[in-house]
DNA sequence: ATGAAAGCGCTAACAT
DNA sequence: ATGTTAGCGCTTTCAT
């Protein structure tokens, strides 16, 4: 025999499969004794509730479904930890699923989540098209971080870009610095470049492209943050010496190498999209779409110095 | 009305239940008018299955279920990879969930995966008890990547960490280096630790406690391998020059940055494991488990040289 | 090749 | 407080 069913658990207690289901979702209108006497049957049998039977009897299912870019970046994997956090607070599991670089995938991706019947979904930094999120928003609840869309449903939270690299310069400017170059390495180019470009920063895609004259540099993107700190210092450049540096961005081991970072905290991103999703999911579609914008965070560490 | 059923479907396009069942599960005896008429309809309606439904029916839900211990880890991202890559030649959707850090949460995770009926689960450097995971796989075909259990039924994939010590240092002693040493920055201390020690190396765990005859050293850990790049760099210490690095593990940025590494190939990790897995899902609970052992892999680059 | 009917394990409304 | 019952949307024999 395969897994055990409330139906055994029943059996075993001796009493009814609605009394032993009352129990199992922690119903408070259960005599003790009965209670304890079906908590101990489940024990003994090993029963485990089947979410397959039960999202379809209850017409929800417990579920949000993460679908993220890639688990390669680690600013997702923040992400994820801030959905995960706020998630605690609802009665909800989180399931992701990855798209693993590619738009095609990941929109594949998204249509498995949504066959699971989710009671919501949140897309991180989404690269399909805005009418297949659209879609998917309109017969699921669903927020998307990292990306706006202009949409009658569906939640958005993003980092203010432009308020970054804005500060980024001015801290940078503060310092004494008047040489600034931007650096973006990364296949794509980096959503913020033309930020960059608009405040008057050279871009170069590599660091020996760099101007020498620039006497500090501002490196987009997570992944290749510290790859920028450390491509500058085997170029004989010393850090913050010669050239003072900051990421954009959330890289691993940023804080261990104590380089100075700006970005919206991604945590803090993935909270706030939990927080309206799940809000959603309880008032139901009427809910009229939330567009929250994160201020970017400087966190000062020892790249940066006066030039 | 919510989303449209089968039955939905049947009515439009004039057939019985039945029929589209097969029709949408790709059955080769449903005459061609009839399977165009049906998926039109389909179309029209916008249908998706609903899993859960199907998976209750079915009494298989064609999900397989990941246990990531942190989506931090860029090791058990690239695992993943080669799970999903492999996952591709069966009929079966990866979900994965998270243990963020703390074994307790991990356990609860893995339960939340066991409840949905999954036809397996593979969990990735596993923390928790082996007698959790013993019990998990008692119900569902069960495989474990980066730990190796002594059990009846679990497939274990594991890499060669003796090998990988071994063949650092006899790469780094090829070069001329006499002066070796391991760098076990993290936490926890590094499973790979011990064997360093066997091997005679002396472990620090912060880079100002090298050794300065030390012109070789060994680092442990996906995270923190980049991290003692630029610790040494901005010491002063210049790399290769001064001193030669080897990084066991996979830390992302490492090829971008040039840093030789060993470590068995994390992708083909998850691959073996997906294989072994969905071989076991197949032939049913009867299968032996395989233990099956990755030898690493060196992957010169620029932090190693002639002493 | 197509349809009819019996469940899969559970929830929820109702009855007691 | 506890039991009864009718589905949830689908797959799967078994007829036809």
């Amino acid at each position: 025999m395969g897994h055990p069913t409330l139906e055994d658990v029943a059996a075993r207690a001796g009493v009814s499969r609605a009394l032993v289901s009352l129990v199992m979702r922690g119903s408070p209108k259960v005599a003790e004794p009965r209670r304890k006497a079906v908590l101990e049957a489940a024990r003994e049998l090993g029963y485990r509730p089947n979410m397959m039977a039960r999202g379809l009897a209850a017409g929800r299912t417990g579920i949000v479904g993460v679908l993220l870019p890639d688990l390669h970046d680690p600013g997702c994997a923040a992400v994820h930890d801030g959905l995960a956090d706020e998630a605690a607070h609802g009665d909800v599991r989180l399931l992701a699923t990855t798209g693993r670089g590619r738009p095609a995938r990941e929109l594949a991706a998204l249509n498995d989540l949504l066959d699971l019947r989710p009671d919501g979904v949140v897309l991180c930094g989404p690269r399909i098209a805005a009418a297949d999120i659209e879609r998917a928003a309109a017969g699921c609840p669903a927020a998307v971080v990292g990306r706006s869309l202009r949409s009658t449903r569906v939640d958005c939270v993003t980092g203010d870009d432009t308020a970054a690299v804005e500060q980024a310069i001015a801290h940078l400017a503060e310092l004494g610095h008047r040489g600034m170059a931007c650096l973006d390495v990364g296949a794509r180019p980096s959503p913020l470049r033309g930020a960059c470009e608009a405040a008057g920063l050279t871009v170069v895609t590599a660091p020996e492209e760099l101007p020498r004259a620039a006497t500090a540099v501002l490196a987009l993107g997570d992944t290749t943050g510290t790859t920028a700190l450390t491509a500058l210092l085997r170029a004989g450049r010393r850090v913050p010496e010669d050239v003072s540096l900051i990421v954009h961005g959330t890289p691993p081991g940023a804080e261990a190498a104590q380089v100075t970072t700006i970005a919206p905290p991604p945590a803090e991103l993935g909270r706030l999209a939990m927080a309206a999703l799940l809000s959603r999911v309880k008032d139901g579609p009427s809910a009229k779409p939330q567009r929250l914008t994160v201020p970017p965070r400087l966190d000062i560490r020892t790249t940066t110095a006066p030039a």
